[in-house]
DNA sequence: AATTCGGGGAC
DNA sequence: GTCCCAGAATT
């Protein structure tokens, strides 16, 4: 793969930084570190693709609060296998991306059946798990099996595109640089990839980098070059879509409705109070009655408000209107969702919510998960 | 190559 | 407010 090789600079440039030098400077400077990531020192591949799942698109800090629970709870991977996909979610609450989760699962369940419940160690097997890329397989055949396999995420691309000055290096390219840097020691090719990821998050940072006390400062082109800023480029997004929703906490014998999302999509799998979207014109109380005809069956009353939640999420924003309510008319029956549950205010703990749903339980909590008086 | 898919922390 | 995070799957 020709990518792999620096091309030869052009006169008065730059030397263009030599993989030999530069796995000896990574590794000194990774041996003098703490070690502080979660699942640094694991040796079980299981526990370590469960980080990697973890950690994919979420920061380390995050990992941390549901690492240990979650491998508490499912110790290994015939725990993993045999679980509802209910109880993953629950211990995914709150992760974000929860395709993830069920993809875990579902992998578990692959490699028990045709693995005899043992990770495959090669790239290409794992890959071929759900939920596991280029990134993630690489990441466990290195750091689980010791195989000399480049792990390229965020910080990594950011770093080589930085060290080699790649203005818009393609996967391939950036993962033939990290093997050739990986190739002169490929004894610690864990390390090497380890130090790659660590330096892209404390010192080879988006914004004002630390170029002064980088290891490799000596050798990274971009920095001789004056293009570190632009490495690697931004693309800005435009503004955020913004929807507005309403929803109802149906009350009926001291229970309240929820409603299961279908496993596919956006919240795949996980619980919510039943609601949708506030059409043009529409006021919020009208829309959450309408949705609940539409999707549940019923005819609703809406009584007072419960509350408004603004959240955020990667490519819209929601303004969630929640309204206390009872039913009129008719027996509640999922279409648009998959599932539906009358559950104490206090078993609302048991479903996995996301976020926004979580921050209406709050307050349902706060008002001692009773309902208004007139809805007992 | 472009989109979808969460949530939160840093700035 | 914007950006980005130890990305994967789909189109």
């Amino acid at each position: 793969m020709s990518d792999a090789v620096p091309r030869r600079p052009a006169r008065c440039e730059p030397e263009p930084p030599d993989a030999d030098g530069l796995a000896g400077a990574l590794l000194r400077w990774f041996d003098g570190r703490s070690r502080d990531v979660p699942w640094r020192g694991e040796s079980d591949p299981y526990r370590i693709w469960v980080a990697e799942v973890m950690a994919q698109q979420t920061r380390i800090d995050t990992v941390r609060d549901y690492y240990g629970p979650f491998l508490e709870r499912f110790p290994d991977v015939d725990s993993l296998a045999a679980a509802e996909l209910d109880d993953v979610l629950k211990a995914w609450e709150g992760l974000g991306y929860y395709a993830r989760a069920r993809r875990l699962r579902a992998a578990a369940r692959e490699i028990v059946s045709e693995y005899g419940s043992r990770l495959p160690e090669e790239p290409e097997r794992l890959r071929s798990l759900p939920g596991i890329g280029a990134y993630t397989a690489g990441a466990i055949a290195s750091l689980a099996f010791g195989l000399p396999e480049p792990a390229v995420d965020g910080n990594v691309r950011r770093v080589l595109s930085r060290l080699f000055d790649l203005a818009a290096p393609t996967p391939a390219a950036l993962e033939g640089r990290a093997r050739a840097i990986l190739d002169i020691r490929p004894d610690r090719a864990a390390d090497l990839n380890q130090a790659l990821m660590d330096l892209g998050s404390s010192v080879c940072t988006p914004t004002s980098p630390a170029c002064e006390s980088c290891p490799a400062a000596g050798t990274c082109v971009a920095l001789a070059r004056g293009t570190v800023s632009e490495r690697p480029p931004v693309r800005s997004r435009g503004p955020l879509p913004h929807r507005i929703v309403a929803t109802a906490v149906v009350w009926r014998d001291g229970r309240v409705l929820i409603t299961r999302r279908p496993a596919e999509g956006l919240l795949g799998g996980l619980w919510e109070f039943p609601g949708g979207k506030v059409e043009a014109g529409e006021a919020p109380p009208e829309a959450a009655r309408r949705e609940l005809a539409e999707e549940l069956g019923v005819e609703i009353e809406v009584g007072e408000p419960l509350g408004t939640v603004e959240h955020a999420y990667s490519h819209f924003r929601i303004t969630l209107h929640a309204y206390h309510a009872r039913l009129l008319a008719g027996e509640p029956r999922p279409t648009a969702a998959d599932a539906l549950a009358w559950v104490r205010p206090r078993e609302l703990a048991d479903y996995a919510f996301p976020a926004a749903n979580l921050r209406l339980i709050e307050r349902l909590r706060d008002g001692a998960c009773t309902p208004p008086s007139s809805f007992g």
